[in-house]
RNA sequence: GGCUACGUAGCUCAGCUGGUUAGAGCACGGCACUCAUAAUGCCGGGGUCGGUGGUUCGAGCCCACCCGUAGCCA
């Protein structure tokens, strides 16, 4: 019976890339969704970036930039990097907007509504230099318990200890640098204890039901030991979020919104129109309690809590619908350990895809992938080697080895009908794949691969059997050898249907080559008879070592633009008190692998990228009265409007009047920043050592206002 | 430190509720073939199933302890 399932991978954070861990998770969940589809089930597909949190905020702020800015260029990157990868989401979206906000106040106020929310003090470290309160992550100092000097605020790294960060000796603020102070804060908490009850009976059910891992289960009954704690769900200004509804000052928890996102996601499908059979009102529909649809999540074992305690426990209290199942597998590591940057291991997606091809990596961790939680090591070596045996010797070279035979001898076609031998003989390869499509849904892709694996090796077995080279040299064996041809290719066209979820592209060329286009699995039931096939190009080339060497050096070149570790390492995507929604974080203490930050040494061309610099047109300029350093500037940004820049140049250009009608130089995107004499919306630049020693960049005549500088 | 997992051939993994000489793929060695992207087929070497002790007629599978690895500890 067909059935109707929303489908979502967890949402990475928006401040760092996509690396090759996030690839598992996407990539198994995009599988998948394929393999369902095949099958004759709906499946609605989303993802979203989770792009709320201190980290961002202080991140974007680093940069210059705003925010919004930041999670916008993070957007552009990591939607191709997936949709490279082949990862066809129907939607994604990010937490930072209007659905999004909508479904957290929904969901709040709901939680307010039925008594699950309680407001009490807390005290927590407060950086006086920045305003602000400090994230266990953004504390460092020494440990109370073995005085190991700079750890971070909620755990010691050298004696394994976890302790409050009031408790550091001489702690500082890895924002300011600041001496931190105690200071207390009404903060609001879901009262977990509530559905202590219902989350228990819902585990063991689910469990049951094949919707949760025994080993998850076991995990989480650690938390019922001593009872569940409420849930500390606010956090205080500044804070990039949502703020909480009548309670000025105060903002939802990244985490709070984050898991709602994929209810945004999917409210913004529904509402687009763009998937047929699928409305603006689905969506009530799919998330009201008692839905006879599914919802199926796929996580990375470090974000189990929220997926099985903390979100159902919000979607239960609102009275919403509960996760059908939450899925989760383990952490990536590359040739037996952790991705290093050292070794050049800790490899984006984008690198990665300029060296090698997206089928050939979700290939061999389909062949990896199994139903546990168990890690997955990318072994190159193996990888190499399995993709080079499986994909292109076994698998492609059946198609391979009969299309000359087929063009040449009997014009591209295959046989009208087939001997009962053979007859026997598809029909027992297609029966025994069928398999598959339960191994698919229960994510055992490894044991999927195996048994693909044999039929080839059945097929190949059968070619070599029959030898068609040798029936070929005998015009009385025509029949004989069209049957055996033909034979084949449909084993290759078997093969190729389960394959598909698998390598999407490299399946398409198969089947543009075959000149058949199946959309299900069920295709597999009938061979192809009495069919016109397409001339054979080459489906899937080999894997060059040297490809791979390639990508680990680029992976070790970008090492080298990131900051040196002397100073104060950034705390980042995995650091902020673990309340990013990384869905893999193999590397976890690692300092942060996504930091961009300006090095001495090099850039890369995407660094430049972000900075937009601009002509402006001077149109008026003056001195600041109450500053001695200050000229005032009003430049013509042409597209960009008119605008106002502070620069600290007077006592270079005296006479700033002298100055109209210039064609200067400034960075358009620069934070605007507020000074005493006005906000200043940009920086115009000069060279020199400062001083008198300024001089203005201009652009010669001829360059319009607003003119991109590159 | 506590907890939860995991540890089977060089590599990646199968081994159902304990039952004949422990399996597969890749890698390796030999042979065959030459249609195919040096691809394919056949044959073969290779493991005291992390260690120790125990339960049992019988343990890779059960129990205890130890060693190692990973993750989690709101």
């Amino acid at each position: 019976m067909p059935r109707e399932i929303l489908a979502t991978s967890a949402l990475p954070y928006a401040n760092g890339r996509i690396h090759l861990g996030h690839i598992v998770e996407h990539v198994q969940s995009d599988i998948w969704v394929r393999a369902m589809r095949m099958a004759g089930h709906t499946v609605h597909y989303v993802c979203a970036d989770d792009a709320h949190g201190t980290s961002i905020m202080l991140r974007a702020e680093k940069e210059g930039i705003t925010p919004e800015a930041l999670i916008d260029g993070v957007w552009r990157e990591h939607t191709a990097d997936l949709r490279d990868f082949g990862v066809a989401y129907d939607h994604y979206s990010s937490t930072n907007g209007e659905t999004n906000r909508e479904q957290t106040y929904r969901i709040w106020n709901a939680l307010v509504a039925s008594g699950h929310v309680e407001s009490r003090p807390v005290k927590q470290l407060f950086d006086p230099e920045r305003q602000m309160f400090l994230p266990d992550r953004f504390i460092k100092g020494e440990c109370p318990n073995c005085h190991a000097k700079e750890q971070y605020g909620d755990a010691c790294e050298v004696c394994g200890n976890t302790y409050n960060p009031i408790d550091l000796i001489n702690p500082y603020s890895v924002v300011s640098g600041a001496k931190p102070v105690a200071k207390e804060s009404q903060h609001f908490f879901v009262k977990l204890a509530d559905f202590e009850a219902m989350l228990k009976e819902w585990l063991e059910e689910r469990r049951a039901a094949g919707g949760l891992q025994s080993e998850v289960v076991n995990k989480l009954k650690e938390w019922f030991a001593d009872g569940l704690r409420s849930w500390d769900v606010s956090r205080d200004a500044p804070y990039f979020g949502f703020e909480i509804p009548d309670a000025p000052g105060k903002y939802f928890y990244v985490w709070v919104d984050a898991p709602i996102g994929y209810f945004a996601a999917f409210k913004e499908l529904c509402e687009s129109g763009t998937k047929p059979g699928l409305q603006a009102t689905d969506f009530e529909r799919f998330i009201r309690a008692g839905s006879d649809t599914e919802m199926i999540h796929f996580i990375g074992k470090d974000i189990i809590y929220f997926h099985t305690l903390f979100w159902p426990a919000m979607l239960h209290g609102a009275n919403l619908r509960m996760p059908t199942a939450v899925n989760v597998h383990g952490f990536l590591t590359v040739d037996g350990a952790k991705m290093s940057k050292s070794r050049g291991t800790f490899v984006n997606a984008r690198t990665y895809l300029e060296h090698l091809d997206a089928d050939w990596l979700r290939y061999y961790l389909a062949s990896m992938l199994g139903p546990t939680l168990a890690d997955i090591d990318l072994d190159l070596k193996a990888f190499e080697e399995r993709v080079n045996s499986h994909l292109v010797g076994k698998w492609v070279n059946i198609a391979s080895r009969c299309a000359g035979f087929v063009h040449k001898l009997f014009d591209g076609k295959l046989a009208n009908a087939l001997p009962a031998a053979e007859r026997v003989r598809y029909a027992a390869a297609a029966c025994k794949l069928q398999a598959c499509a339960a191994l698919y849904e229960a994510r055992d892709y490894a044991a999927a691969m195996r048994l693909i694996m044999e039929v080839a090796d059945e097929a190949n077995a059968y070619v070599a059997e029959n030898a068609p080279w040798t029936m070929a040299k005998d015009a009385a064996r025509r029949a004989e050898l069209h049957t055996v041809l033909t034979l084949a290719l449909n084993y290759f066209r078997l093969l190729s249907l389960w394959l598909a979820p698998v390598v999407p592209v490299t399946a398409a060329r198969a089947f543009a080559f075959l000149a058949d286009t199946p959309t299900r699995f069920e295709a597999a039931d009938a061979p192809l008879l009495g069919h016109a096939i397409a001339p054979f190009h080459t489906l899937a080339t080999r894997i060059d070592p040297k490809q791979i060497t390639a990508m680990i050096e680029a992976s070790k070149e970008s090492l080298a633009a990131t900051p040196p570790s002397a100073g104060t390492p950034s705390p980042s995507k995995a650091s902020e008190a673990r309340q990013a929604l990384p869905s893999v974080s193999p590397n976890p203490v690692s300092p942060s692998p996504e930091s961009r930050a300006p090095s001495p040494d090099f850039i890369s061309i995407d660094d430049f990228a972000r900075l937009d610099l601009r002509v402006g047109k001077v149109i008026a300029c003056e001195a600041v009265d109450g500053s001695d350093k200050l000229l005032r500037f009003e430049l013509d940004g042409g597209e960009l409007g008119k605008r106002q820049i502070f620069s600290g140049i007077k006592a270079a250009y005296p006479q700033p009047e002298t100055l109209l009608g210039r064609n200067v130089v400034f960075i358009a995107n620069l934070a605007p920043r507020k000074m005493r004499f006005g906000v200043s919306a940009g920086m115009i630049l000069s060279a020199g050592t400062g001083g008198n020693d300024l001089f203005l960049l201009d652009a010669d005549p001829g360059a319009q206002p607003g003119a991109s500088v590159k």
